[in-house]
DNA sequence: AAGCGGCTCC
């Protein structure tokens, strides 16, 4: 109970009208509780603004009922976040409780909320107040400082902990590990897991989350071999990293090996995997941590949809991809962004646009990566009006400012489309300065219209923006070559050399029975490279009874004619196909993945191979997929 | 009353 004297003094300090003249809103809310004496929590909760503290606070006062009714950490909110309001002092002098923890739940509350930077106002407020902050204050306080970045405030923090004698506090200093690595400090950040007296399983996982976030995946490895105790998010960590850098073999092989050491997933190692299983085109596994995913009732998670979608989509399933969207109760925009994209690497262009409509006849707001599904389905089917439209919708409509990426979307769809000097206008108007991918889309252009002065301008910004990217190079030697000027071929490839530029060796895999084979151009050294090439001669008569010519133009080495067909013949993604022929059923559909753009020769051969022995052959490049069946690509040699 | 994670893409 409020002593007399504090009460009397508190109620002095407010002006008299607030005794009698009640706000309208709370007129009726103290009016519907009648001649109830105790306000109910409603009632007490139901304040906003200082002004309304100030009326709740009087009728206690004027009902003589204790201040310590007020729910506290609503208090510390209203008042603590309104300048020149020291309204909460005096509460607060008035009640015999420990204040910090009133502040400290309010600081959590916001910190754990959508306004963040509020959780710092009300820190500063704190110190304004002479509240000295504990434990928790820190704790909460530095969450907010992670999640907006602010290093600033949280060196501030830092200096406290110190200052307070909290240094030794564990919690506090991982979250300081944390801080320091979200903001970029990376170098202070290990300094001060160095220095550390001790360290426990989370320090470490913090580490290593970020160092493989940095990209720094061998010093993560070694740090998480290191380790001496990995729980769950150990793991987790690491899986994610590898896949974050690309290496999704080690990713999946980590996967097994955490499965052997008797620990399961939970969804967010299941997602990391799936990306591993997206990337490697691992569908077997993939399927197997769909059914794991199903028994463990990860159904429910977006997350783990979309990355189902995302996986099933890379692996060339698009029906089981599309069965995952449809059973999903709740959708984002990723899992329609997801579905999209996928439409549009197959070629199904009409049904992607559809689905966009679909979208926003829901209700859903398309975001830039929509777009860029989008405007990616155009582009693979030469859409060209249609992307022009959804171009100019964006930002007309859904107020969202293209990106580099857009734009080179579009400069990819012109250019494919023939329409060279308006995609050549489109990129010297466009407001970002273009990059290497933009002029890249253009010179790809260039070669299908055959135009060799427009892909010598695209060089010229090429060999400054992005001079060691091999393959310009190859796209440049091609033009020449197909216009017959060899000598032009052999300058643009020896400049290839003088730079030091080399090239990305191009191979393909396949995966029989669970087990991975990869083929590299020219490869001989396969256990079964003899018996490879004695089938594929045993094809060849039968294409070239076809009508199958070698294209041997798209060889860029200097050698005789027929030497230069032995070349082509020995393509990684040809390999692959003659043995995946030899190792399934008559009738399975082969499928193949390649780290490059397919080639042309192997793109008019796989269509003839299709017809002749009656399989599909389904292809994931660099780009998209290519379905080839009956001697047609599902590409309709648009790509 | 506290500290460590996930997806769509170029």
């Amino acid at each position: 109970m409020l002593p007399m004297v504090q009460s009397v003094c508190l109620a002095s300090s407010l002006p008299n009208h607030y005794h009698t003249h009640l706000s309208p809103k709370l007129k009726r809310s103290f009016d519907a509780k009648n001649n109830v004496q105790i306000p109910t929590s409603e009632t007490l909760y139901n304040f906003n603004s200082p002004f309304e503290l100030k009326q709740v606070v009087a009728f206690l006062i004027k009902t003589n009922k204790p201040l310590s009714l007020l729910p506290l950490p609503r208090v510390a909110s209203v008042c603590a976040l309104t300048p020149n309001f020291s309204f909460a002092q005096q509460i607060f002098n008035c009640i015999e409780q420990p204040e910090v923890s009133v502040w400290n739940s309010c600081l959590r509350n916001l910190a754990e909320g959508n306004c963040v930077t509020n959780a710092i106002f009300l820190f500063h407020q704190m110190r304004i107040y002479n509240v000295v902050p504990d434990i928790f204050t820190c704790s909460f306080v530095l969450k907010a400082c992670v999640k907006l970045l602010d290093l600033s405030c949280g060196k501030i923090v830092h200096a406290y902990i110190e200052k307070l004698g909290f240094q030794s506090n564990l919690v506090l200093l991982n979250a300081l590990l944390h801080l320091y690595a979200t903001c970029g400090a990376m170098a202070d950040s290990m300094l001060l897991f160095d220095k550390m007296p001790q360290r426990d399983v989370v320090s470490w996982n913090i580490m290593i989350t970020q160092l493989a976030k940095k990209g720094d995946i061998d010093e993560a490895f070694e740090l998480f071999s290191q380790m001496p105790e990995r729980n769950l998010r150990s793991w987790t960590a690491m899986i994610t990293g590898f896949v974050h850098c690309g290496k999704a073999k080690e990713a999946v092989r980590l996967f097994k090996e955490m499965e052997e050491s008797g620990l399961s997933a939970n969804e967010v190692t299941v997602v990391a995997v799936l990306a591993a299983c997206a990337d490697l085109g691992a569908l077997e596994l993939g399927r197997r941590i769909h059914e794991y995913s199903n028994k463990s009732g990860f159904k429910r998670n977006v997350h783990v949809c979309n990355t189902l979608i995302d996986m099933y989509i890379k692996c060339g399933f698009l029906e089981a991809a599309k069965a995952v969207f449809e059973e999903m109760k709740e959708r984002t925009i990723v899992s329609w962004s997801a579905m999209i994209q996928g439409l549009a690497m197959h070629g199904q262009a009409d049904e992607a646009l559809e689905l966009f409509n679909n979208m926003i006849k829901t209700g859903m707001k398309p975001n830039e990566v929509t777009f860029l599904g989008v405007l990616h389905a155009c582009s693979h089917m030469g859409l060209v009006n249609e992307g022009r439209e959804f171009f100019a919708s964006m930002t007309r409509d859904y107020n969202i400012t293209p990106q580099i990426e857009h734009y080179g979307c579009m400069v990819d769809l012109l250019s494919r489309a023939g329409l060279l000097k308006e995609a050549y206008e489109f990129i010297v108007s466009m407001p970002i300065k273009p990059n290497g991918v933009i002029w890249g889309s253009f010179l790809g252009g260039c070669r299908i219209q055959k135009d060799v002065e427009m892909a010598e301008e695209a060089m010229r910004h090429l060999g400054i923006l992005d001079p060691l990217n091999d393959g310009y190079y190859i796209i440049m030697s091609n033009i020449y070559a197909e216009a017959k000027r060899w000598e032009d071929a052999a300058r643009v490839r020896k400049l290839m050399k003088d730079r030091g530029v080399k090239k990305t060796p191009g191979w393909s895999s396949i995966t029989i029975a669970g087990v991975m084979h990869e083929f590299v151009a020219g490869d001989d050294n396969h256990p079964q490279a003899e018996e490879i090439f004695e089938i594929w001669d045993k094809l060849l008569e039968q294409m070239r009874f076809k009508g199958y010519v070698p294209n041997t133009s798209v060889v860029l080495l200097d050698m005789e004619e027929n030497e230069k067909e032995k070349y082509l013949y020995r393509h990684s993604e040809k390999l692959a196909l003659v043995f995946g022929l030899m190792n399934t059923k008559p009738g399975e559909t082969i499928r193949i993945m390649k780290n490059l753009r397919v080639c042309e020769d192997c793109h008019a051969a796989f269509k003839v191979i299709s017809e002749i022995v009656k399989r599909e052959i389904v292809v994931r490049d660099r780009n998209r997929f290519h379905c080839f069946k009956d001697g047609l690509c599902s590409c309709k040699d648009y790509w």
